[in-house]
DNA sequence: GTCTATAGAGAGATAGAC
DNA sequence: GTCTATCTCTCTATAGAC
């Protein structure tokens, strides 16, 4: 083990999800990859086979993550319990720091991902998870509530989004990143326990 | 006027849009668009100084419709009123037929549109929903609340995401595409009429 | 494990004929 | 208004030295 400084592999993939992220993938090239390392692009073929290679190694993790969720509901019978225990373990996952990056890649990427192996993947998982949450017997607007549950989490650490974390906040309703995922969760949950009052 | 079906500037934007879409901005190459219209691509040329203006051209359009909804918004007095008005306009604006296609294709390209003039313009135009539509005032909760309930509207072409078009769906709750914008927007309403229950 | 050098493909864009 | 032909650039990927 002659590494410099922690394994090159883990700092290509980390340079390269911050560039997919910033330019999206397709416009990243691999020089961009290489100069940010200081090594020249024919080092990152020695560690990964293509381009569409450093995608996947970074993509499948989150895949990963997302089919265990899934996977642990489908064990689970099809009760509101189920669906408030999904809902948990997926705060759970994006909030955790690796995660984070991941996500935000994963909601300006879409188009690339669709047509990787892997980012079918994660859409099938994230398709899964949407599958759970939705009761099938509910009438369209609670189906969209509980739609909006997920992505409410799912969305949680999209800052371009929201808006509502850094400036053009009034000072006093700041709140601390664990609290907001705590709140973001509390929002989910109700609008997934209490249904709508009309159809 | 010599143009053998209804102007072919338009026919390019129609298809461009469609293959970004599909494909992604970056992605899809003009030789694909002018095969896809049985022209070569020096006939692009003539009808688009470069790609970034294809792109700049139909992304125009709704950028301009976003931020006149936002335009009015700013012109009205702060108030619960405006806000659902808002949620009205944006609702019309996103399910007419012209702008269904390109909010799907904004969802799939952020990172493209981030560095295009005429993205950046929707990206405001967004912004400013966001922040017309959540009161400072509010706890983080209720921010969410209003924020979800944009969310919903903005979102609610996007069959890959939501899953609640097409099969997989009991025939008995299946809902006539009109309807489906109506209940969007009511729950929506909900979301910042019906503020929590604690903060 | 990283380098230099380069092959090979495909992209965006232009010139000039028709 | 559209074509053919071509330029130039950049990208992914590989070969082979160190």
């Amino acid at each position: 083990m002659a590494e410099a400084r922690g394994d090159t592999r883990e700092r290509i993939q980390q340079v390269a999800l911050e560039l997919f992220t910033q330019h999206g993938y397709e416009k990243t090239s691999l020089r961009e990859i290489a100069d940010r390392l200081n090594v020249s692009t024919a080092a990152l073929y020695y560690h990964f086979k293509t381009k569409a290679d450093i995608l996947s190694s970074v993509v499948d993790d989150l895949a990963s993550s997302v089919e265990e969720v899934a996977e642990w509901g489908q064990a689970q019978p099809t009760t509101l319990d189920m669906r408030k225990g999904l809902l948990e373990r997926l705060s759970q996952l994006v909030s955790s720091g690796k995660m984070r990056n991941l996500m935000l890649f994963s909601q300006e990427n879409q188009a690339a991902l669709r047509e990787h192996p892997a980012g079918q993947r994660l859409q099938q998982g994230v398709q899964s998870l949407f599958a759970l949450v939705i009761d099938p017997q509910a009438d369209f607007a609670d189906q969209l509530r509980a739609q909006l549950a997920v992505l409410a989490i799912l969305l949680s650490n999209n800052d371009a989004l929201s808006l509502l974390s850094e400036e053009a906040m009034p000072e006093e309703v700041r709140i601390a990143p664990e609290q907001r995922a705590e709140v973001t969760l509390k929002v989910a949950m109700e609008l997934i326990t209490q249904p709508g009052n009309g159809a």
